[in-house]
DNA sequence: AGCATTATTGAAAATGCTTTCATTTTTTTA
DNA sequence: TAAAAAAATGAAAGCATTTTCAATAATGCT
């Protein structure tokens, strides 16, 4: 049998160092501590005491005794890590500077899965939860209310007594640009939606809705696709060998790809003879060609602000605002005129 | 000031539930851990009065007094998320099945910032760590080992007393493909490198030194480009409108793009002018035109067999090897003749 | 020098759980 | 029906800290 090293080191805990340094053990705890209480003089003598036996503090005591953890967890789906890979980034460097450590969890099964890893979470005591999801009713959002911990929820505009949001303005964001193509007589316009992201991609239908009635137009040229790539290029490939529109958006970098390789198997000259514009762009967008138009969503931003927030909700400090609407631009590349 | 939830409810330990169901506290305990030795009917009463007062058992006591805490660290680089979001979700998977938390570290800045992250870890009490990164040294990995916690490391072939790998041969899949075209007489071949993954990189090249090796040949045809999309882009632009070669070998997904693009820039037909393979694809080399021959990197199993090899490691279990090289999958497709 | 302050330190309780060992209750057996 | 065996329960110690409060040591002041 592989052997693997095995845990029978004596544990060094604080009595052992206040055993070494001759002290307290409530001296100890305040050396760890940076009281200030303590005379310069023991302070050393522990510190050196602290040094020679390698002693660590042991943060699941401390955990217990401080009933805080100083730990937060991350709920988010267990697909496209592509964007959210930037929001985690941007949440654990916060975390860092604040030092918490973060739990990381997925969950898509629907409420009942997450609210069993809420459960989970709020037995590990971690002071708050950071959730990245975008397919919440609001009847979700009640039950996971109910458990009554600070939550911050990402791309998901709601917000509670317990709760702030960080989320991209989709709505404003679209609205903008669907406007403008309005503006200069363009509105053979659809959507392409799957089923993976139905608050986002309704801000999107919204923000073009509204762009629409300012002109006193109907809107609901939406696309249904199957979320998996693959399905969904087949599903596209079939559909321009009939159907030719001015504009198409899309919300997730994949699937403007299939649109572009879609309209390319059918000879459909992207931007001469159909425009293409991705919400939410990725270095993918620009790695194909024609490069894909599309709003620059600050992915790291939304995940450090939304840590930070946490941050100041876990010390009852001022939050000027419970929703915070994330900038965005957009970049014009060549998938449209 | 916006107010938020605080946490003034009076708290409901094992105490609460002992005195509502009139028994000790030690009944409780066997109760929520399932031990036989208690009675049905008491049994049923615990339960009842569990419910009844909404308790959660507090994890971290729990850890305190069981002297460990069911939780694993896992650091990674904080960069491409791309391919580790796959990694990550096999990770996860397996860790709610045997009911372990995974706390989420970035680190990039060399040994000592992971030194720090480590010890920070161990302070936690993290059961053990897993470690995704391909950039250490041998002294790197010396020092990781002083820290004397069960580790695993991920796409990094080291092992030692406390430390098990998974990772995949890169060495012998290049192998293979790149001997396939030497057999057939083509040998003007590249590899582009950049400074992000040491360690996989030199298994590439590895594996083709090998197959040039066999046939009398020497290799050392490396292309050193930046590590940043864009710029590399621009260098592999001016690069290839002077430079030819019949294969070029490239690791990550966004190489790959880049020198397609840069070859489409220069008017190179791929993969009639040159052919182009990556090692590591993802979906996104299944998105560009032509699709990019590459290898299928099992990114899922090889998390999720990094925790299940951290399991056993925990429960002293037997581990028939410490060092577990992964299968791989060649796919032909359009870059390649 | 002697007293009043102030600065340091330590003893012990508290945090919420698990577990051992002793005790009590129940069941089995003669 | 009593003794023996087995099952169920509880008391208390232990896990590694923090923190309050009391005790002690050091300092300042007259």
């Amino acid at each position: 049998m592989a052997t693997v090293a095995k845990n029978d080191k004596k544990r060094i805990t604080i009595y052992s160092v206040a055993h070494e340094a001759g002290v307290s053990l409530a001296t100890v705890s305040r050396v760890i501590n940076d009281s200030d209480v303590v005379k310069e003089e023991t302070k050393k003598r522990v510190q050196e005491a602290i040094i020679k036996l390698g002693y660590r503090p042991n943060a699941i005591a401390q955990g217990l005794a401080l009933k805080k953890t100083t730990s937060i967890a991350l709920i988010v789906p267990d697909s496209s890590f592509n964007y959210i890979g930037k929001v985690i980034n941007g949440l654990l460097d916060v975390a860092k500077i604040y030092k918490y450590s973060v739990t990381l969890h997925t969950s898509t099964e629907g409420i009942n899965e997450m609210s069993e890893i809420v459960d989970n979470v709020i037995k590990s005591h971690a002071d708050g939860i950071i959730l990245y999801n975008d397919s919440f009713s609001p009847q979700d959002i009640e039950t996971l209310n109910e458990f009554n911990v600070p939550m911050v929820y990402l791309d998901n505009c709601y917000s509670s007594d317990i709760a702030c949001s960080v989320y991209i303005d989709y709505k404003q964001a679209v609205y903008e640009v669907v406007k403008k193509y309005l503006d200069n007589g363009i509105d053979d316009i659809v959507i392409i939606e799957d089923r993976k992201n139905p608050i986002n991609i309704e801000e999107v239908v919204k923000g073009t809705k509204k762009a629409f009635e300012e002109k006193g137009k109907q809107f609901d040229a939406l696309i249904r696709i199957p979320s998996e790539y693959h399905s969904s290029y087949n599903y596209l490939v079939e559909y321009f060998s009939t159907h030719k529109h001015q504009l198409v958006l899309t919300y997730r970098d994949s699937q403007a790809i299939a649109v572009l390789n879609a309209c390319s198997e059918n000879n459909v000259k992207i931007p001469d003879e159909m425009e293409l514009i991705c919400v939410r762009g990725s270095r993918y967008t620009d790695m194909v060609r024609p490069q894909i138009s599309s709003f620059e969503v600050p992915g790291y931003d939304s995940g450090s602000l939304a840590m930070r927030i946490m941050t100041k909700m876990l010390n009852n400090e001022d939050i000027p605002q419970k929703e915070l609407k994330l900038n965005y631009v957009y970049k014009k590349k060549g998938s449209t005129k």
